[in-house]
DNA sequence: TTAATAGTGTCTGTGAGACAGTATTGG
DNA sequence: CCAATACTGTCTCACAGACACTATTAA
């Protein structure tokens, strides 16, 4: 065997872990779940599993998101039905992250609009969402298991950037919303306060962001808004510009 | 074995990937080694190799970087000697993507000065630098190996969007440089030309982003131009504007 | 001298941020 | 009525892009 064929070299275990995003009434949240085996039995981690021998990484990611939320992965071009976006985020693969073997973990990002409460699936005792925040705060005892935290903070930090120059944002929002409640998803994400005037004009201006539906609701009180949709545009021009810390 | 035993999931190779990327004579160019062995023998491919048993995926990708060029990847924080500036790029698992077996690639970004000439070093019969855009332009025989161009062409784009708010163009350019050899750089990453008056005036006054040493150099020819090397500033604000297409 | 590159000044248009003011609902 | 949210208009400052102009070298 020459000594470049594969079979020659160290066989790895390969998963998929996901960073599933949602804003809960007005806060960045994360799906969890709850170990129910060694190691770290009892800590809460990210979803996530193995990848499959004739399975596509996306693919992978796709049916875990499947089994733990009952949401479909949004391929570009596919729509209706509950959708959720699905991006390779970064591969994790520290010799040490996991103590049992040599796991490399690519970890995917998903943002998804607020859901019922998550369904515990496969090897998860139960799942929650959880605050971005209380997890990533002081990594005390709550921490997540593995690298999970770093895995989490990478993917949050993924987001905040890419809702500046994406419409990305809409992701987090219904099929059909109102320039406040997309507001309020910046506001979440970011951790800011943003001019609801300002962005009100700037979100409108920004061609292809958003398109009237023609209908008008409201169920945040006040006087009625319209409803948009996301439109075709998928980068900004110009972008949401992030405010200063 | 409980099933969630990583033993008991199928293995995996895993191998890191190489986009080095540098400007020669004021083009984007790409290093490749030619390929010594079946699939693919004889064909162009990114440099790369198998992630040792104990070791890190982005040790892996520096070992492969130093094997191949010589190159000391730069942390963040050492300095001096020849650096690159190295980041974790993307994962590609395509359960076809290698024919002999499962494969799958961490794929890296590596940004470097104008080098020598490239040494061939451990699987590669010959390097060379090639012109990004003869190896992505019309795919036709001059190919690249297994799913490399895909590769290439994430991190050309990855290039590309991050000297537009990063000060890793500096990357490109030797310990002390002119602001004209700068902007040759962004000019031959982007495909454009940028206005040289506007171009001096904005990143000299994004701060952080350029330091004077106090030198100067006739290299270019003209005017003696000051020398400047990087500043501390890794995030540009005001960020540099790529234009329009 | 010309050619080349380096660097400064000045104008104009776009747009972000601040914020006044009007519109339309529910209570 | 008031409170809340939606939306429009206007002002100011920053800055990107265009481009005239000066500075300093080599040939």
């Amino acid at each position: 065997m020459s000594p470049y064929d594969p079979s020659a070299f160290p066989p790895f275990a390969v998963t998929v872990d996901l960073v599933v995003l949602t804003v809960r009434e007005h806060v960045l949240s994360a799906l969890v779940v709850r170990r129910g085996e060694p190691p770290f039995q009892g800590r809460w981690a990210l979803p996530g599993g193995f990848v499959r021998a004739d399975e596509d990484l996306a693919a992978a990611a796709a049916r875990e998101l499947a089994e733990e939320t009952g949401l479909r992965a949004q391929s570009p071009g596919s729509s209706g039905g509950p959708g959720a976006h699905l991006e390779q985020l970064a591969t994790f693969g520290d010799p040490q992250r996991d103590p049992r073997m040599r796991v490399v973990s690519v970890a995917h990002l998903v943002l998804a609009p607020d859901l019922p409460a998550p369904r515990a699936g496969g090897d998860a005792r139960s799942a929650r969402w959880a605050q971005v925040g209380e997890l990533l705060g002081s990594g005390d005892g709550s921490a997540l298991a593995f690298d999970h935290a770093q895995i989490l903070a990478e993917g949050v930090e993924r987001a905040r950037a890419k809702i500046e120059y994406s419409s990305l944002a809409t992701a987090f929002c219904p099929p059909s919303f109102t320039v406040g409640e997309l507001r309020r998803v910046y506001e979440a994400v970011w951790g800011v306060a943003l001019d609801p005037r300002n962005f009100h004009r700037k979100v409108t201006g920004t061609p292809g962001f958003l398109v009237p539906t023609g209908g008008t609701t409201t169920r945040q009180g006040g006087r009625p808004a319209q409803l948009f949709r996301a439109g075709g545009a998928t980068v900004l021009n110009p972008p949401m510009l992030r405010p200063e810390v």
